[in-house]
DNA sequence: GTGAAAGCGCTAACAG
DNA sequence: CTGTTAGCGCTTTCAC
């Protein structure tokens, strides 16, 4: 039932190439007569006219489609990028067609080839992040990626993501102003960008301090909330356990919160916390958790943009951003008072 | 630099019909001779061909992607949703185009636009749900709709929902239970499925256990958290302050967490909590909170198999599914002391 | 100002 | 068992 430029051009006795042209030539490089302009106009939406992009795309060699990969949409960090990935897309006529990973870096590859295949015009990426053989399998020149939170540090494509390091170092410098000295991390995948970045800036600003950090205060080994969980029960069992914790994600917070919880410690009076990621319901804890803010959307919308502009100008040097978080504090954190 | 058949036909010497026949009719129609399939699959991974869906589109009349259209993807619920689509969809070799309406009207509409121009064999979306004469200017026989957690009562497509009398019911008789007999209602945007459905199930369990239930213990008018907020400071400042709070969503209890906090109130001994929606982090507030679960990932899984059963039948009559929400008991609520 | 025609990559009769 | 051909809906040179 859907109707073509043939059919408007049909019923207008126009060509098919005068209908294009006023239908989809925003360019006045065609000097048409208004009265043309009009009349086809007219009958087109007469006619309930709706463009095929699939032609379209296939004719220009450009979909008008970005495809993106998350690794776990249901987790808000991701979900959030996207939706501010989907507004600035929108903005400039773009649709998105999304891909959930899982966080499994073969479902990661089947969904760059499902998107290749699809012909969108390029790709964000937030990769699985451990492994990157597969995503040099299906580089090329075509179709450019911009890598979004996840990068790999060799990486030669466009990127933009958070300055993990400096979070964790406002993080861990709120806490020492705050009198702590023995503070623990609870990290998550080590070997990962971000669990990297946020433990290297945790013992710089350690050092900075000029504190040792323990080893044995260094635990965990995911982000999920179990991890925090144990990790935390683990630490609390020390003959000298940590009088503060720094959580590299809000899961991992999380499963602190109940390990604490568990044991009747109450935060921020026995025990300080302070976590990277601020997930919607932070303030709403008790007590309102103290969270390092990554910009997500921002980072959604620059992704956006590098891709957009990579897509206007190939040749143009890659480029890497890395934004700011920003330390919110909130009631989990005190001053330490020591036992007279 | 991306391979056709044709470049793919040359590089072996066969036809074009022929290479796209070994490539991907699946069907054993043809019988082509193995050694010829041999020849051109090597020579198309040699090439590194990869099939272009945009011509198979324009060909077919399919495109083997489909629209979803949520109102708002950050919310955990919606993202939840389509990541089960993007799985389930993935399954059968669908790709989704996923778009925000930002719970408003006018891009919902513009969302549609665009999901038709690119051509998707169906759309997938939980409408905004105030108006519906736009969807009704969409409606074509080429695209289904399904339409996901919010109906419109008069609707005639596929649709999947879930019971929110029901789930509301049980939450309320949890209350009722518990010796709760002041009870409040925190209701969401009056008007809109969920909430006209959860008002309702709300009332029908007060009805049942013969309560009658008060006026001013209905307060409230959007799901969000200051509603749930300013609406729990209301109910606080009465004469006759309610013992048992339902809230209709979750934003909405974490406001009224908040409200019940500063009050210096403590859940359950001082006031009673139960939510709808189930949010990952519910068990990990305090109280973890007693809340209605939503067959989330149910729904997105048979909104997407409706859908597909659609597609390949598009005579069979609409259905119309209600998937049953599940009262997850934790800690919010506790049996009513009596003054004595 | 407007039209004719070619072709984007693919599939599906139809033919042999 | 394989090739020829037409055409999906659109844009764009080139022509008039």
């Amino acid at each position: 039932m859907t109707c073509t430029l043939s059919d408007i051009a049909r019923q207008t006795g126009f060509s098919v190439s005068t209908v294009s042209r006023v239908l989809h030539d925003n360019s006045n490089r065609y000097k048409i007569r208004e009265e043309t302009k009009e009349v086809i106009r007219s009958v087109a939406t007469a006619l309930g006219y709706t463009p095929n992009k699939i032609a379209r795309g296939l004719r220009l060699n450009r979909t008008h489609q970005m495809g993106i990969i998350v690794a776990d949409l249901a987790n808000p960090f991701f979900a959030t990028m996207v939706k501010s990935i989907s507004k600035e897309a929108r903005k400039s006529g773009y649709s998105i067609v999304v891909c959930d990973s899982d966080e499994n870096t073969h479902l990661e590859e089947e969904s760059i080839k499902t998107l290749m295949e699809n012909r969108v015009d390029g790709l964000l990426i937030a990769a699985v992040g451990v492994e990157r053989e597969h995503l040099e399998r299906f580089r090329s020149d075509d179709v450019p990626f911009v890598f979004l939170d996840r990068l790999y540090d060799d990486i030669s494509d466009d990127a933009v993501s958070v300055d993990n390091r400096k979070g964790a170092r406002d993080a861990t410098e709120h806490l020492i102003q705050n009198g702590h000295r023995r503070i623990a991390i609870l990290q998550g995948l080590p070997g990962t960008y971000a669990n990297t970045g946020r433990v290297t800036g945790f013992r710089q600003a350690m050092a900075d301090a000029g504190i040792e950090v323990r080893d044995q205060y260094v635990v965990g080994d995911d982000f999920g909330t179990l991890n925090g969980f144990l990790g935390t029960k683990h630490l609390l069992r020390m003959e000298d356990p940590p009088t503060a914790i720094f959580a590299a994600g809000y899961l991992i917070a999380l499963g602190a919160l109940d390990a604490l919880r568990e044991e009747h410690l109450v935060v921020p009076r026995d025990v300080a916390l302070v976590t990277f990621d601020d997930p919607g319901f932070a303030p709403h804890l008790s007590p309102p958790l103290t969270a390092v803010e990554q910009p997500i959307e921002q980072m959604g919308e620059m992704g956006v943009k590098l891709l957009l502009r990579r897509l206007r100008d190939p040749s143009s040097a890659p480029r890497r951003i890395l934004l700011e978080p920003r330390l919110i504090v909130r009631e989990s954190v005190a001053p330490l008072v020591v036992p007279a």
